[in-house]
DNA sequence: TGATTTTCTTGATATAGATCAATTTAATAT
DNA sequence: ATATTAAATTGATCTATATCAAGAAAATCA
């Protein structure tokens, strides 16, 4: 139904979401012909507290920022939406408006299906709604985690897990950090400050070298100590 | 399949939880015949850390904690599941562990369906699934929102807000709290100490009236101003 | 009912990390 | 390239809340 601005994002969104991976040819056909392709430039907003959600958001290439803002005016980094990842809790509910922000960090295409067609698809295609529930509940388990660490563990232990999960899967232990600092603060639920004391710190005690965004581990065992 | 320790347990958990509500005639029935229900006293274990999840747990009377004990030995309280409500996320995916406790505060019924059965029911039921969906995306959503309150509001702030949603729903101000004050404290991710403390502020205030677990509320607006 | 265990309260102290402020460095735009 | 803006670093404080400790109150048990 709706037209694509790049010709490739619809494609791409069937194939590199799991939830829509091991359909039937069937409800792929019908996904491929409901879902609607939008390009969002860094900086961009993919939605703003206060919006209707209307929609599931599939981020088919790029990187998102989802962080709600407290009452105090406190950001908090709920997650960072990768290439395949989705955002939908919110969206799938009634009358719902969205309590979240949601920023492109660099330039992103994502792919929307709207409430109505994906409420059909659920209910024609039972594969994909367990295929949901499963995706859900993976995301539950993994906020009760966040949950649990950040009331429980230091800022020092956070960061030492996040350097060495960022790391994880890269072959070199040399990378940049993904986000800003001021953004890693909020997702941990600290400071820029705090963030930066912390890595020089690393530094000094050998465990990292570390220039600005730069990051190279030195010894792994050391930081997986703190955590 | 399963016979019944308490006769009409099984009934309890089809027409109390939401999950089930406006299922077809023919579901009810197939759920109601999967259903196997189970008693725990006081203190007892639903599931511990460890464990095979390998069945979804609905609470049919009573109430249980949830929660986990991190790296250092704290405990995150998760939730409180009261009757109704079910604790599914982890139950759902093949060969996984239980990272978090269930713990019976109270007499409690519980009703359980194997991971199997329970697979096998969303995939011949789109309705159930799509009412899973929803339920977990509302929990998703709840838990944002613990995680940026406890990360970015103060004890006192939390703790406001902790009494104003307890006593929401009660026809009267007074109430008993519904946890120790060291399971609120996990909750809330601070001490029994600091409850303690802050509650004798707040009555210092004339915010309310506190006598061990027995608080009454005397000005509900000057408590939402601390949230 | 008294005895024992658990929870709660209150005080004194310590500290991790926030905040405020001033540079320095890096990124972006002109 | 140079100017401008944004991000990161470093230092000096400040403060909320944890921790440790000891006594009081409740709850549980025998």
């Amino acid at each position: 139904m709706a037209k694509l601005a790049h010709e490739h994002t619809g494609e791409d969104c069937l194939s590199l979401v799991t939830i829509f991976q091991s359909l039937p040819e069937k409800d792929l056909a019908i996904v491929a012909d409901i879902v609607s392709a939008h390009h969002f430039k860094a900086g961009e907003f993919l939605y703003q507290a206060g919006d209707e959600a209307n929609a599931l958001m599939i981020v088919a290439h790029g990187q998102a920022k989802v962080y709600q803002i407290a009452a105090n005016g406190k950001e908090q980094m709920l997650r960072i939406l990768q290439t395949g990842e989705f955002d939908g809790e919110a969206a799938l509910f009634s009358n719902s408006e969205r309590t979240s922000f949601a920023e492109a960090l660099m330039d992103t295409d994502v792919c929307q299906i709207s409430r109505g067609d994906f409420q059909k698809l659920m209910k024609s295609s039972p594969e994909l709604a367990v295929n949901m529930v499963n995706a859900f509940g993976q995301r539950i388990t993994q906020l009760e985690q966040q949950t649990t660490e950040v009331t429980t563990a230091s800022v020092e232990s956070r960061l030492a897990n996040y350097l060495l999960e960022t790391s994880a899967g890269l072959d070199d232990a040399r990378f940049t950090l993904p986000l800003k600092k001021k953004d890693i603060a909020t997702y941990l639920g600290t400071t820029p400050e705090t963030i930066s004391r912390k890595l020089t710190k690393m530094a000094s005690d050998n465990l990292l070298e570390n220039k600005g965004l730069q990051v190279k581990i030195l010894d792994s065992d050391g930081l997986a100590m703190l955590v």
